[in-house]
DNA sequence: TTTATGTATGAGCAAATGTTCATTCGAGCA
DNA sequence: TGCTCGAATGAACATTTGCTCATACATAAA
């Protein structure tokens, strides 16, 4: 229920806190988090940490079916977090940038302090 | 369907890349992005970002339910992404420590280069 | 203690998510 | 042209998620 008072306890101070959300693209930074909060996906994106590995070999690697990992490549590449590259009938994937390990170890550097 | 050939195709790089997974805290890691990847979440650390604030604002802020936010606080306290100190009635709560703001910095990294 | 107000929690529900199955697309080869 | 095999896509389904509503808990004041 809506319990609260109708007076602010602080105006100034949510106030400002409403600029800085206003300023910011909330949407696309839950976007992206949200792509990186998938098990599945985390393992796609640690396994092309090192070198890249065709559609096939990673659908090897999880044991899952070759359709789940190319649903989930999909979302990896719209968010421009892997990239394709075609070699005849293979399909090569790698990481699109480094943005991706930074926000791996940040991550790693969260997790590890608990 | 499961249509890829037994053999793989890159043995030594699937070899490689099943290490690093297994070295990894997928788990944590996945759960920690996951608790990121909402817009809500995303609008109260940023808020929190300049300073602490009572849920009581952060109800007021958002113009959802105070029900709501606390639900959502409560995942952000569980996961460290913030710290709860009570004053009398009512609760301030604050970011647990910097790595939420190098996260989001990261985050946005990203997301801006698009 | 009783009451009032801020916060936390449980139940229930609609919407979103990740998987599998089935099918289609794409490229190379007979 | 057909055929094969790797990859992509759509539908269906079970699970998860985030909200609201109702209720319980906590602290301060009357």
């Amino acid at each position: 229920m809506e319990t609260c008072s109708e007076t602010l306890v602080h105006p100034e101070a949510v106030a400002e806190a409403r600029r800085v959300i206003d300023r910011a693209p909330v949407e696309a930074l839950a976007e992206t988090f949200k792509v990186l909060g998938d098990p599945t996906r985390i393992r796609i994106l640690l396994a092309l940490s090192a070198r890249e590995l065709c559609v096939c070999d990673l659908a090897e690697l999880f044991d899952v079916s070759q359709s789940a990992v190319s649903h989930q490549l999909r979302i990896l590449r719209v968010h421009r977090l892997v990239r394709p590259r075609r070699e005849g009938k293979l399909v090569y994937y790698r990481l699109d940038d480094d943005h991706v390990r930074t926000l791996f170890a940040e991550g790693l550097r969260h997790v590890k302090e608990g």
